[in-house]
DNA sequence: TAGATTGTTAATCGATTAACAATC
DNA sequence: TAGATTGTTAATCGATTAACAATC
């Protein structure tokens, strides 16, 4: 869709500006210019502008960015405007937080079953109404569903041991919450998201 | 303690590097090349030998790294040859599921307090075995316990009301879990987490 | 029109990679 | 000693910032 060769860096930073344009849009905000927002996020209004530009001329000279346009097109960029079916791999503690939370939902990542070892230990064996399905259930539960991202919220030994029923089942993106990196073929992408490594690092910068 | 100026990136790297040596010694590997740790990790090894001389010699020509004692000294530069002291903030699941994890508590981050704007809302006021209390009392409790971090599992807006007493409080570190950026002085460093973020790049790189 | 602010090119800065001498 | 591999300098690459002409 959009043009590829964009960078990491500037990947990374788009859901920001995405966040501080809904932030705009809640206070009334219509437009903005690259140097107020640069006061607001710490960043340099060049990197704004180089940043934006990547993707097409959302400014107008004199005057700035509209607000609201620029949410929608950021919003595109990131695809938000479709919907997403996603299942949660692991109803530990931390699989119900990400299951539960309403947020995703909002932006269309509609979370469609729970897959754990055992669904029974789990709250009835549903979370806020979406089935617990038993783990060995995965692999014929992806031959008649079609899911985009699955999340893995379960050990690292089993998320390894899973990925490839997963990546075999079709899903384009893995979630990844587990200690370890993952081995997918390209057509896959995995986010990971290390929250010890997240620690570790705020240790480090507590301590220099 | 060791030197400044070290860059961000190799910051967000290092317990990576941790992460892989910990394998490699449940291996019983004991020395490890930086060409073959390369290969493992999926980065060149002349990074890797940037890197780790950034904080002194740790390797040995002809021989390559001890697994051990890179490890422990790597351990080191990340702070967690120290024990740190926790509040959460927030009871909800994700406050949960960070509370109950046991990985933290190995590494030496205690978990001490947990608060709550409704503390009796959440199993019978605590969470496996650590107290929660209402948040008003928050201010006062830092009057009498060194806390070294604060953990904000609580919404956007909570999180900011509550950043000015974790400062006055005397907290070193915030690890922000919450929507938004935190105004805090340079005294306290603020490590986030912003999940839905990382959904959001998630979904980027599903569609480009 | 004059003023403001973008889009975009050029300059700078920093991070990564390559190369190789030092040395175990 | 010869071989292996680090430590470290130099070269390259990429990302950020500065500058300013284009233009609303």
């Amino acid at each position: 869709m959009e043009s590829k060769g964009i960078s990491k860096a500037v990947i990374n930073r788009l859901p920001r500006y995405y966040r501080y344009l809904g932030v705009l849009m809640d206070q009334g905000i219509e437009r903005i210019s690259s140097a107020e927002l640069s006061r607001r996020m710490n960043v340099t209004a060049s990197q704004i502008r180089q940043d934006l530009n990547l993707f097409g001329g959302f400014g107008q000279q004199g005057y700035g960015y509209n607000v609201a346009h620029l949410y929608e097109e950021i919003g595109k960029i990131l695809g938000l405007d479709k919907s997403y079916s996603l299942i949660v791999i692991g109803a530990g503690r931390l699989g119900q937080a990400i299951s539960s939370y309403f947020g995703f939902e909002k932006r269309g990542f509609r979370i469609e079953a729970i897959f754990d070892r055992n669904p029974d230990k789990y709250g009835g064996a549903s979370i806020r109404g979406t089935r617990i399905y038993p783990l060995e259930d995965l692999k014929e539960y992806l031959k008649h569903n079609r899911i985009d991202i699955a999340v893995l919220t379960v050990p690292a030994d089993s998320a390894r041991a899973v990925t490839p029923v997963i990546v075999e089942g079709g899903v384009r993106g893995i979630w990844n919450f587990a200690h370890t990196d993952l081995d997918v073929p390209d057509s896959v992408t995995v986010q990971s998201v290390h929250l010890s490594e997240s620690l570790m690092q705020l240790s480090y910068k507590i301590n220099h």
